[in-house]
DNA sequence: CTCATTACCTAGTGTTTCTATAGGAATTAT
DNA sequence: ATAATTCCTATAGAAACACTAGGTAATGAG
């Protein structure tokens, strides 16, 4: 079955969260976690992929806390993805051939390339900021 | 990780092979399994959903097998992904809101509802003739 | 009419991946 | 100094996945 992670799930929300509660200081895990329901120490783990791929960039001590490394304009959904679960692979020969015997004469490779590129392509044109757009007219809709 | 899961992969691979060797008589899986290098008792499994779905049809005894139950260009790809691995639900709370508790708070749902509708239609709108095709273009142009 | 061959069925098992937790070390503002 | 935070390694529990075992029922061939 194909699924979208819990930890590219709980990935979004916090950027999502970080973004639309900009104000200059960084927000610490322990609200981030408060406020979206998440497992501190799991949120820890995913942060520092995030980290990693300079989505969000950190501040130590006391009040200390994590800020978007970027502007959300900048953030490809597609990031997000790789930077918590690893390369898009639908398959592992599409990637690498010879991860299969059967490479050369297998029909459905080229199918998987393209089924690949048309995920990605669309991860990459969706940015965070249009998540958190439709999130703001929603809100401001409701006032 | 999103994967597409080796139910699937067989799934293909057979339906390609059942369409590329069809003689007017059922194809067994024991010939299936040999040719496509695939557990036999594992393709057993497999079958039995692609015939609940209409896929298939199959003739028992000596000299049974299955065939196509529908021609390739009725074969969306999206048919063969529901037969074996059920709806297709990127995440939970899309397709069943009540499975969430933040249904309604989330500012997700509208991105997974998007990216759930690019996969299908896309899954939907390729068919099994356009991967056979194709794979007979190919070995035609090796000869 | 018997036999070989095939699809069909239920159950279970080992492996891997995913999700989450434990316990602490390093850093920094107050 | 102290309290709050990020940062790090390791591991455990749960769930999904891939595959196997062992047998029954149907059907055409001889």
């Amino acid at each position: 079955m194909i699924k979208i992670s819990t930890g590219i799930r709980y990935a979004l929300r916090s950027l999502i969260y970080i973004a639309m509660n900009y104000s200059g200081k960084p927000l610490s895990l322990k609200e981030i976690a408060r406020d979206q329901e998440i497992s501190k120490k799991y949120l820890e783990s995913l942060f520092r992929l995030l980290k990693n791929a300079g989505l969000v960039h950190s501040s130590k001590g006391s009040v200390g806390g994590y800020q978007l490394g970027k502007s959300p304009e900048d953030i490809t959904i597609f990031e997000v993805f790789y930077a918590i679960d690893g390369p898009i692979n639908l398959v592992d020969c599409a990637t690498n051939p010879a991860s299969c015997s059967r490479t050369g004469k297998c029909e459905t490779i080229n199918f998987y390339k393209e089924m690949q590129d048309n995920l990605s392509s669309y991860l990459t044109k969706t940015r965070l900021s249009d998540i958190v757009t439709t999130a703001e007219k929603k809100i401001a809709f409701l006032k």
